[in-house]
DNA sequence: TCCATGCGCGGCC
DNA sequence: GGCCGCGCAGTGG
């Protein structure tokens, strides 16, 4: 299958995943495991976040997302420094293309308190840094912002 | 607790 | 360019 980038079929934010698998079989995110999906070629086409990633930012108008790799499995903190590998390489081009990237968020259901994968919707690689994260290491630091909000934000603020 | 599964990359025709 | 094998992963049964 070719890289897809922007919306799937009609599905819109705020709806919402059972599993990763789900996520694949729908086309939104494609790795069973990884959380980057893309190549270093085309650019990243989705971005998932677990909330195991312990330098990670979720907010209202920004996203600060943490490259692959260097994390202990056991302790979910940073032990390595992370390096340009082919997933991050993959949101730097994201960066130099400008296309958008699915991002997914996994929540936690209000009333049935399942965890769910939630579409959040089409964002944009503004700018990317490294720099050491909360244990110490090197992390790549991925900011995204809504695409709607990355066209009057683009040189400024 | 353990390990399957799918994908991108690189080596090799 | 195409095929094959390897390594690895923001899971999940």
């Amino acid at each position: 299958m070719p890289p897809h980038f922007g919306h799937i079929g009609s599905y819109l934010p705020g709806d919402t995943f059972a599993s990763r698998l789900e996520l694949r079989l729908t086309g939104m995110h494609r790795p069973v495991r990884a959380g980057i999906a893309g190549s270093q070629h085309t650019g990243a086409e989705s971005i998932v976040l677990s909330q195991v990633y312990e330098d990670d930012v979720f907010s209202e108008d920004e996203i600060i997302y943490t490259g692959q790799g260097g994390r202990d499995p056991k302790t979910g903190h940073q032990v390595t420094s992370q390096v340009a590998n082919d997933r991050n390489l993959a949101l730097m081009k994201s960066q130099e293309t400008g296309q958008p990237v699915r991002v997914i968020r996994k929540v936690t259901d209000e009333g049935s308190g399942a965890q769910v994968f939630r579409y959040e919707g089409l964002y944009r690689v503004l700018s990317y840094e490294y720099g050491l994260g909360k244990s110490g290491v090197g992390v790549w630091r991925f900011r995204l912002v809504p695409e709607r909000l990355a066209a009057g934000q683009l040189p400024t603020a």
